[in-house]
DNA sequence: GACCAAATATGGTCTGACCATACACCGCCG
DNA sequence: CGGCGGTGTATGGTCAGACCATATTTGGTC
């Protein structure tokens, strides 16, 4: 009488389960493509609308990637885009608030802290310089912003770790408008270049310590009135 | 009509795009309900398969919930479930080598951090001092990890973090069988358990750097072959 | 050999039908 | 009057078949 929700077996969802089986044991990873949506359906015995649910689900995880005409290029290739998925999924839950922002900019202090403390690749320094360099040059404020978030991704790249990358690229997609607004309205890109250069230096001279304080300052004055620490 | 289209936007895309901004217009949030399928349909003169892929997106990403049959809970309700895109996306990144289980843990370990440096609320206190008693008295290598993974996502919960919590439990979720493996292989819940009650009496003593220290040698002795720090 | 037209394979969309489920409604009976 | 059971109905789930749009492949023509 609870009601008891139970997890009916679609068959979209039957199907989902067969190609994921498919990619574990055949070994498939990115690049790999899938039979078409017709075969598909042919071989599992069931109709091509289950078929195209299920493919849509994948697609929508980002693992997926469907390609219209013929040839080599077309159908379901498998991809892996994380970042596309976890920018829906904050874009949504803040209009449905279940999530704020300044949770999403806690999450975001702590993945720079963590990357300034972790930083290992020397690849990912000239990335940010030129972010540095464009960010002097830009003209309006969605283009700073833009060059800003390149440089904190860079930021965390060097790091290493895809997983954190991937978050820190959605946290910064679905708040880029807020990042926008702040920078019109403050308009202190000045302020903001100067703990770049600070966060840069540190990096390029390997001052862990220096690096996560730079990063910490760096925030602390991006979002005034989040408390953060 | 829909055939006229040159935008390389897809029906269903379109159909997403106008439910979210139902969402953001009419203020819509959990517990809300959609309008039926075919109903939705009509309204957005495109066909039942197109708005049928939009609602599969959307219950995919953990907004959406559709339920049969008739009444006040028929039909497509908004929720708010992060953990399971969160979850089948870091299961497919795994399954496609595009992520490494140690990129999981390496994450998993600065949320923890972050959370023990964090703590605020008291009410996740008796939450874990529940799953520190259940795992003294688990048979199963299985029960003591869920235990396990109850009292790490209550440390993760206590820092108030939604989007946090979202991402502890998917990284538990995904590494759920690693880490029931692991304690069938090393079985040593009784050093994983003094842990445990460190990592307690740091958090009820409110003592903020021992809490960090406990969670880090913990988490060091749970991933003995991963290089963490 | 270069070029253009037809064939074809692929995903995208639509239509209409039928099934399974679970509540709503209503009439019967106590 | 009130509970109870059968029937109606709205909902999502699935299927079949058709047609469209796109892009490559193929093959014929100059």
């Amino acid at each position: 009488m609870p009601t008891q929700r139970r997890a009916r077996s679609r068959t979209f969802e039957e199907v989902l389960a067969q190609i994921e089986h498919r990619i574990a044991t055949m070994g498939l990873t990115v690049g790999d493509r899938l039979p078409g949506e017709r075969q598909l359906a042919e071989q599992l015995q069931v109709s091509r609308s289950s078929v195209r649910e299920a493919l849509r689900v994948l697609e929508t995880l980002g693992v997926l990637s469907s390609q219209v005409g013929r040839g080599p290029d077309a159908g379901a290739v498998l991809t892996s885009h994380p970042t596309t998925p976890l920018t829906d999924l904050l874009r949504l839950n803040l209009g449905l608030a279940t999530l704020t922002e300044q949770e999403i900019i806690a999450t975001r202090l702590m993945i720079e802290q963590w990357s300034a403390a972790h930083h290992s690749t020397a690849a990912s320094l000239r990335t940010m310089g030129e972010a540095l360099a464009a960010m002097d040059t830009a003209a309006a404020p969605e283009e700073f912003v833009d060059q800003d978030i390149a440089f904190h991704v860079a930021l965390v790249d060097a790091a290493g770790n895809r997983l954190n990358s991937a978050i820190m690229r959605a946290l910064r997609n679905a708040l880029r408008q807020y990042a926008v607004e702040a920078v019109t309205r403050l308009g202190h890109t000045r302020d903001l270049q100067a703990d770049h250069r600070r966060i840069y230096e540190a990096i390029a001279a390997g001052d862990t310590t220096a690096s996560v304080t730079a990063v910490t300052q760096h925030l602390a004055r991006a979002y005034p009135s989040t408390a953060i620490g």
